[in-house]
DNA sequence: TGTTAGCACTCGATTAAGAAGAGTGCTAAC
DNA sequence: GTTAGCACTCTTCTTAATCGAGTGCTAACA
């Protein structure tokens, strides 16, 4: 059988409404349905068909129809095709530019949240292709120097370093014109083997400080690795009963507040368009905990080979065309920010 | 009439198989309690004189009874004068000393929310009366410059300001030393109109970098005074029956992710003992949704005059002697901790 | 005077049964 | 191919009945 223009109408007909219900929809409703002048009868058949076909499914004998996972792919795959539109008016509040990385996150997982009414998440940008922009050691006591390193696109890391035998002021402004000479404008993975000799046989005596700061600057990626994970709206969930159960509830939420099972399901790789959002309906999902939900997620640049990801999470009777063309814009307003520093 | 000794066992086998079980109690439940041997009718009577003195209610005609907020109260001020005990052997876990503040508040706030089974949080410590041990300005480009400021207890803040006017290296060097002579030691209150203009004077034609950098010093206090929380466990919540229905789970799990609702009730002064162990009993609280909640919070110091707040939300039938001690255990590990430091 | 046994009574919770309603599948007619 | 009609299914809502935990009160007892 084939999915001919009508089911395919009754199909998106279905899952639509179903979107905003979240009742199982039935033929009398879909027949009221303004385009197709159709009896509910008919609808009926077709409805059949589009069971037999896997597409939509009941739950119980006498009720509406659902959308299936593979309805609701169907449905996606459709979405992602279509252009981008109502370009929203969510400027004026990205605009208000935050200096601090962290914080431009969090609002931006707010944003998303308060926008689609679905639990919002986001992951901070990875660095490892990012430059050294500078390296900068200070004296703060006789046992401890400060490592502050600045990479491109104006992260800065610290890092407290401990030293067996005090330095003085001098030493540390050698070490330092030593270091930013060796390392300035190298990805953190062009720092290698024989960079790092060089730059010991330089430091003399000084080496065991020097390997200290090259520790301390793997130390600062190592960290960035493990992503950041921000998150905002998780609340939302219980907006739809369908989720709000006290298990699951409980579940998600504690998926939310843990935030390191995010991880893997923000990283993974799968199904994506060229703008790089991708969907997971049901069973799809990695995680065990989202198996009643759909979780879609976008990658955002911010420049100079930082990538991140963005994504909400929500019930399967998400509203996927408002959260892509919602995540559309939302990467264009970032873009913006970040081409503009 | 008066709290005898009989009426304040039957109160506290009351409010303790409360704790435990979350229902009404009966007068044949107490009466059961080993070490008083008397009928459930006699346990009636009691129970009739300690509602009618408001300590216990019934939440309808043929249930048992539940403490009431005056009855908690009692209870938990009797608590608090007792010793601390059972000091648990949470001690490995915290030990592994974490670099990074956030972590360790992070792991404190996982660390209860475990121990005690409800929802716990923290908030970062407050340091505007920490002293400056050293700023130190950094050339990034023409036009940025990094401000780092370190205060005592090697806490780091990086600022990055925005100048008109390429400087040379030269000149950020002796900004560096005069800004430092200048400033080191001082409380970040000490500083005042008359060391600024001084300051500016000295730095003649620069003075407008001076200005940007005590901006800086500012707001890196002002942004620490909007107390960063951090917050575990809050699906703990979800145990407890009488906090998980659908709507109050939604409230309190969206106020522990706003997080600056906490804030306000972990600051908040009231009722402390000596160790500034502070107890909300349901309608007590400053906040409207927690209101069926108890929440007890607890100052934890840092040295140099660092404190915050720690504390856990759960049901009013908390186990108030389990918190108070788990509170009290993990406030003597921080202090270890950062003793040591 | 304090304690206890006994009993009627109350009121939420649980269960059962019935009615209502939404929706289907199938058949037959258009 | 489409539609009206109808029997049938299954959930949900409503109502009533029953159950049972727990009380308050009274009267008897030590």
């Amino acid at each position: 059988m084939q999915l001919d223009d009508r089911k395919w109408t009754i199909l998106k007909a279905i899952i639509k409404t179903y979107l905003e219900t979240g009742e199982p929809v039935g033929s009398r409703t879909i027949s009221k349905f303004a385009d197709l002048n159709l009896s509910s009868a008919t609808i009926r058949n077709e409805m059949s068909d589009l069971e037999e076909m896997g597409l939509i499914l009941q739950p119980h004998t006498s009720a509406g129809r659902i959308p299936s996972d593979a309805g609701y792919r169907l449905y996606v795959d459709y979405m992602l095709e279509e252009k981008d539109r109502e370009v929203t008016e969510m400027k004026e509040l990205v605009l208000q530019r935050q200096d601090k990385m962290e914080l431009l996150l969090k609002q931006m997982a707010k944003l998303l949240a308060a926008n689609t009414n679905y639990a919002a998440m986001i992951s901070g940008p990875q660095y490892h292709r990012t430059k050294l922009k500078f390296i900068q050691l200070s004296i703060v006591s006789e046992t401890q120097i400060l490592a502050v390193i600045v990479a491109e696109g104006n992260i800065v890391k610290n890092k407290m370093l401990q030293i067996e035998h005090g330095l003085d002021q001098k030493t540390i402004l050698e070490l330092n014109i030593l270091l930013n000479s060796a390392l300035n404008g190298l990805t953190l993975e062009e720092i290698n083997l024989s960079t790092i000799s060089k730059l010991k046989e330089q430091a003399g005596i000084h080496s065991e400080v020097v390997n200290r700061v090259l520790d301390a600057v793997a130390e600062s990626i190592q960290t960035e690795e493990e992503v950041e994970i921000y998150t905002s709206g998780a609340t939302n969930i219980f907006k739809y009963p369908e989720l709000s159960s006290s298990e699951k509830a409980s579940e998600l939420i504690s998926a939310f507040e843990e935030k390191k099972d995010l991880v893997g399901m923000i990283s993974q790789d799968g199904q994506t368009d060229e703008t790089g959002i991708q969907v997971y309906i049901g069973q799809e999902s990695p995680l065990q905990t989202m198996q009643d939900c759909s979780v879609v997620t976008a990658t955002y640049e911010l420049g100079e080979g930082m990538y991140g990801r963005i994504g909400v999470i929500g019930p399967k009777r998400m509203d996927y065309d408002k959260v892509v063309s919602t995540l559309r814009t939302l990467m264009a307003q970032l873009d913006q920010i970040f081409k503009k520093e």
